[in-house]
DNA sequence: TCATCTGCATACGGCACCGTACAAAGCGGC
DNA sequence: GCCGCTTTGTACGGTGCCGTATGCAGATGA
């Protein structure tokens, strides 16, 4: 049924859904075309390459990751540690959004390309961290620091596994959380 | 020259070195004898297969990520503060371990038993923090809080891509464990 | 020096994947 | 209802890798 076809949408979105499960190596073009259910033949019309789909994807999740997020932070308002929360919340309680997430992290400690989008992504997040920090603490090496824990803290603690005994991880992040969001 | 053969822990390393420069799926039996400068022929009598060189690999490393930094630590003496510094400094300023560590930790989120062995290390590691947190600060959920900041510093740190304007990523981050390992 | 044994090179079949070529199947315009 | 265009199915050659089988070279012990 060659009317309607197989968007690039729709191989990007399968393609970042593999790149969570797998990393990047396994983004297939063969796989990919299965679990949409259809065979490679229509993927080099939408892309050159296996490589054309990655930077598509990459292209995909920086925007995602930073304008779409700013935008909603910026709409929902509400006071600093409160956007500070729903940024983070955004960006890493997101079910879609933190897998591919940490899946670029991984990848761009081995591929200098990737390292360098990520840091445009790092780069504004963590300019919204030193705004809304700095919105409540006077000492701008002292809001570098605690940006750089937030920061830390909210990636980190999915590569994180050690347990916490009679605690929840939840328990221990909102503590740590009210450790570098309140006053000194 | 079949006197000397080439030894399991040969393989091992060198697949230690293929996995921190590109994840497991970098662990290829033909590339690590090419590194070896030897045919894959001879890997098939020293490993059932190529899972088991991945199991052998696990094994090195939880020992030598454990154990062995662990005994270091102790050899040395020192206060908390410092042990604190030099533990994190064995494992996270290594060379050697460093990059094995955090693909283990992207390995982790992919395969169960990577993960259950990844939670064994860090629990360790973890409870090191906790006792020497635990030696200048009273509060049991602080303890826990700041143990928590001061692991996902250590690894976050390294997949986090921003910079930091004038200052340089080391600046920040003394700052930061000033913050962590101080009073109140 | 010769028999033997060991570790490795080589070659093989199999599989999964990439990227290309071509044919076929539906849809829109006429 | 036919035509051409677009998109996909299918088939193909090529590559890289796994795991096995076999033969060979060199070290070892008598």
């Amino acid at each position: 049924m060659p009317a309607t076809r197989t968007s690039r949408e729709q191989w990007v979105e399968q393609g970042l859904q593999a790149l969570a499960a797998g990393g990047p190596d396994a983004v297939r073009v063969e796989v990919l075309a299965k679990a949409l259910g259809v065979t490679k033949g229509g993927f080099y019309g939408a892309f050159a390459d296996r490589d054309a789909l990655l930077g598509a994807m990459l292209d995909a999740w920086e925007r995602e990751s930073t304008d779409e997020v700013l935008e909603r932070v910026e709409r929902a308002g509400g006071d600093a540690p409160a956007r500070i929360r729903r940024a983070g919340a955004l960006t890493f309680s997101s079910e879609r959004l933190l897998p591919i997430d940490l899946a670029v992290r991984a990848w761009a400690r081995r591929d200098p390309a990737v390292a360098e989008r990520l840091r445009r992504v790092d780069d504004r997040r963590m300019q919204l961290l030193r705004q809304l920090i700095g919105s409540f603490c006077a000492d701008p090496d002292e809001v570098e620091a605690r940006s750089l824990l937030a920061f830390c803290l909210a990636i980190g603690e999915h590569f994180l596994a050690a347990g916490h005994g009679d605690r929840t991880r939840a328990d221990v992040l909102a503590r740590a959380g009210d450790l570098l969001f309140d006053g000194p």
